[in-house]
DNA sequence: ACGCGAATAT
DNA sequence: AATATTCGCG
């Protein structure tokens, strides 16, 4: 099984055209979104968790064999690449809530209780980089919906949360604990005053990568997620399967600050069920995911 | 002014 | 469908 694995990739690798072939004429090397997206800024504005962008099609930039382990390329808009695209105007890349996300979402919420679980607490315990408040707040409106929508369809048969119609896959994968289900009550009782908070949002310090989850604006062009950083995500087998984000409270040099507790469940990296590279058909749209698909 | 939440936009 | 952005309201 495990051979089927390394072997796509190697047969993805070398399938892999040439940079010239992969850019018909359109437009600069690395998206400025991408650019930003992932750590290239100077002042001290955004981060980017796992983001997407949504405009041009996704620039490669590693050729082949190995990737750049550490720093990617810069973009050299020189010779062909030409027009620089303004590189104000930035727009943050979409957010990609993936599963794990979304677990650390409502763990948060969770132990928040449903009455404290508002946009700014949520994004704090979560204390994941470069999420923002907004983020928080448009997934919080969707969850919400999709718990009203589970009362009121919870009776009859049994189907609680695990075959849920695609509408709520990504809210499928994380179970909602009990007393989501029906409002009314803050934390407190048996559930634990977690986390104080210690850390808040911090932004300074140097960028982590991201992206985890890739998105082509098109359809069949060999698009491919820049593995230049993040390739070895591919590679869980050691059952330790991090990511990037998730993760923004990794340093807490020296000594007493301990920035904050990890919510709830405490990392299980269980067997890789499944690592298959998603492939989300929809429309045009091919969803590439790196993470498991199913449950953590 | 802050920031939540519903509505609306992309 | 999934996120983002706008907007009215405490």
């Amino acid at each position: 099984m495990r051979e089927d694995e390394s072997n796509w990739f190697s047969k993805w690798e070398e399938q892999l055209p040439s940079p010239e072939d992969l850019m018909p004429l359109t437009q600069t090397l690395i998206t400025p979104d991408l650019a930003i997206a992932f750590d290239i800024r100077s002042p001290h504005n955004l981060h980017s968790p796992s983001l997407q962008h949504h405009q041009q099609p996704p620039p490669i930039s590693t050729p082949s064999s190995q990737p750049n382990s550490g720093e990617f390329d810069s973009p050299e808009l020189g010779g062909g690449g030409a027009g620089d695209e303004p590189a104000r105007t930035l727009k943050r890349p979409r957010l990609v809530w993936t599963p794990q996300l979304h677990k650390r979402f409502v763990d948060a919420v969770a132990h928040l209780g449903i009455k404290n679980a508002v946009p700014k607490t949520i994004m704090q315990l979560m204390s994941v980089d470069g999420l923002t408040r907004e983020n928080v707040a448009s997934h919080l409106q969707k969850y919400r919906l999709y718990l009203k929508r589970m009362q009121g369809l919870s009776s009859g048969s049994g189907n609680g949360s695990g075959g849920d119609p695609a509408t709520d896959h990504l809210f499928a994968s994380s179970p909602v604990p009990a007393h989501f289900l029906h409002q009314g009550r803050p934390n407190s009782d048996h559930y634990l005053p977690y986390v104080p908070v210690a850390a808040l949002q911090q932004q300074h310090h140097h960028q982590q990568m991201a992206a985890a989850a890739v998105v082509a604006g098109h359809h069949h062009p060999q698009l491919q997620p820049r593995y230049g950083q993040i390739g070895h995500f591919g590679s869980p087998r050691n059952g330790q399967f991090d990511h990037p984000f998730l993760n923004r409270q990794s340093h807490s040099h020296s000594h007493s600050q301990q920035p904050i507790h990890r919510v709830g469940t405490p990392i299980h990296n269980s067997v890789p069920s499944s690592y298959v590279d998603d492939l989300e058909s929809a429309n045009g749209r091919k969803v590439l995911t790196l993470f498991p698909t199913g449950d953590d």
